[in-house]
DNA sequence: GCTGGGAGAGGCTTA
DNA sequence: TAAGCCTTTCCCAGC
C-alpha cells in the first residue's frame, strides 16, 4: 500500500474526525513523562475524533502506547531506498509520539458518532445515594445534615449526625479500602473538626480493608464497617456488618 | 453483511489467535464488578489473541466496554423478522459481556504477533542510581548506608546519615508528591526509629509536590526536595531545588 | 492462585 | 487551569 496515500488518508480522517484504523509494520517512540521505544513491529494504530491515537499489540485490553489530545504531522521520506511514513504527534505537555511505518497492510476509515453514552451503574456515587436513602441501618439514630451542602471535600463523603448529636463524617468504598482510604477519611474528620469545633467520629465502610489499613484507622481511633452490595440496574447495599473494633465495644 | 459470516470469522479469529476487528451497529451489555449498558450504536470491537474483548467508541484512549480472559460464544437469532448477532463473553469471575449485532459495516482479521515488546522506560532505576551516586548534592556530608537494599519500583527508599550522624530516610518519587507518598514516608521514618532506636529526618524527593500534601509534610515535621531529570537514552537527575520549607531554614 | 502496589495511570468534576 | 479522587482501573511481581 502506497505510504503516500496511507499518509492522505490519515490527516483527512483526522481533520474530519473520522475513525481511522491502520495496520501496519512500524516502530513507535515516546517522549514526555517517560520514555520508551517499541520496536519494528506489526500493531494496530487507532485515530481518533478526539485527536487521541493509540497503539495495539495482539493481546492486553490497553494500547501499549497512545497520546491524547495530540496534534499529528505526517512526512514521507525515503532512507535506504525505501519509503517511510513518518507521523509525529505532540500535545500541550510537550510530550512526542512518533510513528514511524514501514509498510500498511491495511487502512480504513469509519464515520462513528463521537458519543459518550455509556450508562454504568454500581459506582462509588451510587452506592453513596443508596447509603444516604437510609443511614439508619449503618447504626440506629443517625442523620444526613448534608444532603447537598459542600463542605466536603471529596465526592462520596456523607456527614451525619448520631443520636447523641455527635457529628460523623462516613467515608464510603466501593473496593477493599487501603491505606489512602483511611488517611483520607482521618484529613475530612479533623477538617470537619476545625470547621465545626466539635468533635467529630469517622466511619469507613468498605467491603473489606487490608489488615495494615486497619491498624492505622484503629490508631486514629476511627471506626470501620464492612458492607456488602449488589450491583444491578438500580445498585444497593445488602447487609451492614460490624468491625471488630465495633465488636470490641460490647 | 450477512451476520452469518461476521459470526464465523470472528469465531475462526479467536480460535486461531488472529485480531479480529469490527465496525458495527451494536449494543452492549455487562454485568460484573459492576454493571452497565451501552444503547445500540455505531462501534469498534477489537478481540484480541489474549481473549481480551474491547469496544470503543470514537473517543478516548481507553474501551469503553471490555473484558479479559473470556471465553466468547455466537448465536444468530431473529428477531421481529431481522437478525441478529449475539457474542457473549463470559470470564473465570463470572462476569458477562454481550454485544448484540445489528448491522457489521466491516470485518476484518489480521495475523499479528502476540508479542510483548518491551517498552523500553526512561528507567527509574538510573534515577536511583543517578541519586545514589552522590547524595552530597542534596545536603552536604549526606551519605548512603543501605546501598545495597532492594528497590521498589517508582519509589526509592534510601536510608542515609547526615553530618550530624542522624538518619535520614529519602524518598524519590517520578512524578507529583500526593498525600499517599507523605503518609509513606511518614510510615518509613516511624519505621526506622523504632527499629533504629533513634531520631529519624525523613526527605521527599519528587519534581513537584500538591500544596495540600506539603502542608501535611511540614506538619509532620518531613522535608521535601524539588528535582528535575531528564528522560531519555540515559535518564539523569538534572538539578536539585530548595523547598520553601528548606529555604526558611536559613 | 491471590495480593500488594505502581502507572506515561486515564478520565471526570469542581474550585 | 489545577487539585482531588474514582476506576469493571490494568498490569506485574511476589508469595
Amino acid at each position: 500500500m502506497k505510504l503516500e496515500k496511507v499518509s492522505e488518508e490519515i490527516l483527512n480522517s483526522i481533520k474530519n474526525q473520522y475513525m481511522c484504523i491502520v495496520i501496519g509494520e512500524c516502530f513507535v517512540s515516546y517522549q514526555g513523562r517517560a520514555s520508551s521505544k517499541l520496536p519494528r513491529g506489526k500493531r494496530l494504530i487507532i485515530f481518533k475524533a478526539d485527536s487521541s491515537v493509540s497503539i495495539h499489540e495482539n493481546r492486553l485490553v490497553r494500547p501499549t502506547n497512545y497520546m491524547t489530545n495530540s496534534k499529528t504531522s505526517c512526512t514521507t521520506q525515503t532512507v535506504d531506498k525505501k519509503e517511510e511514513l513518518k507521523l509525529l504527534s505532540k500535545n500541550k505537555a510537550k510530550e512526542t509520539l512518533e510513528i514511524i511505518f514501514y509498510s500498511v497492510d491495511d487502512i480504513n476509515t469509519y464515520d462513528l458518532p463521537m458519543s459518550n453514552d455509556l450508562r454504568l451503574s454500581g459506582s462509588e456515587k451510587e452506592l453513596n445515594d443508596a447509603l444516604m436513602d437510609d443511614l439508619s441501618f449503618l447504626e440506629p439514630g443517625l442523620k444526613p445534615i448534608n444532603q447537598q451542602q459542600s463542605f466536603r471535600k471529596g465526592v462520596c463523603d456523607i456527614i451525619a449526625e448520631d443520636r447523641d448529636g455527635k457529628l460523623v463524617v462516613i467515608e464510603l468504598k466501593r473496593r477493599q479500602a487501603d491505606y489512602g482510604a483511611v488517611t483520607q477519611l482521618k484529613r475530612y474528620v479533623e477538617q470537619v473538626e476545625k470547621i465545626k469545633g466539635k468533635q467529630t467520629r469517622g466511619i469507613l465502610l468498605a467491603p473489606d480493608i487490608r489488615k495494615n489499613a486497619m491498624e492505622l484507622l484503629q490508631s486514629y481511633g476511627l471506626e470501620y464497617f464492612s458492607y456488602d452490595f449488589e450491583v444491578g440496574e438500580r445498585s444497593k447495599i445488602k447487609g451492614i456488618g460490624k468491625s471488630q473494633q465495633k465488636l470490641g465495644d460490647y
